[in-house]
DNA sequence: ATGCTGTACTACATAGATTAGTACAGTTAG
DNA sequence: CTAACTGTACTAATCTATGTAGTACAGCAT
């Protein structure tokens, strides 16, 4: 009885980034923000491949990075699955990944003429929407 | 009457950056903390090169991106030297270098069990130091 | 048995980063 | 003027990551 399910994910053709890591990046941000519900069914590598006009291949090394991230869990035969949330990563290797993120974006934002508090506000109102899923 | 200027600059090998990139964001967050002063002379290409031990072809690359984007001034047969401040891009541009930043930040992070709080306080500590530098 | 599912593997093409070497023009000190 | 420095420009080769393409295999449901 696996029932199909929709997925609203779009592929910028002006995005600089690889297609892999919009994949990647999208079904993570809709996992995170709870669009889509642990158990749900994503659509199939072919399919989804399909609907973006992209190699399989593609599709399947983002399933597959996203699988080993946690956040989808893969049933051979059956199809991708969101998982539950869990804990991933270790304390020093979370510290180690926030610092590494705030170095960066430090380095992207230190020319520009904003206040560190006007780039906070920023920064917090994309951030706030995914603060709910914390593993337990 | 070109004064030598010494520069502390450091590679890693660890880092997973280019090597070009290394150099542009070392020598911007020099600058924009105000290590190095307006008028600074720094050290040549070559000289740069042989003590990072790379090719001077990539120093030359990394100063001139840092040229375009207005950190440095050129003056060819003298050196490279600190500009003063001004405004180098667009209001549109500058939001729309701030989302971009934003938006990947958010996904180097969503995945991390930290409150947005605890993101934020942690950004704002090493984006604090760079604040003072805005075109006047 | 058929048709779906994820996975694995190879081969090839492309773009970016880096190295290497050479060459040219501007500036300064002798 | 000459020599020795400066930044800049250009080409070619190498390496890596990414994406494309095609094929093959094993698990599951009807």
């Amino acid at each position: 009885m696996t029932r199909p399910t929709p997925l609203l994910l779009q592929i910028q053709p002006g995005d600089a980034r690889p297609l892999m890591r919009q994949i990647v990046d999208g079904v993570r941000r809709q996992v995170a923000a709870g669009e889509l519900p642990v158990g749900a069914l994503l659509p199939s590598v072919r399919l989804l491949a399909q609907q973006l006009v992209i190699n399989p291949n593609t599709v399947a090394k983002a399933y597959a990075e996203l699988c080993a991230e946690g956040w989808l869990e893969s049933r051979p035969g059956l199809g991708l699955f969101v998982a539950v949330a869990r804990e991933r990563l270790s304390q020093a290797e979370q510290q180690r990944r926030l610092n590494a993120a705030c170095s960066r974006f430090v380095d992207d934002v230190i020319g520009l003429d904003f206040s560190p508090e006007e780039v906070c506000e920023r920064m917090l109102d994309e951030l706030r929407p995914f603060g709910a899923r914390r593993a337990g």
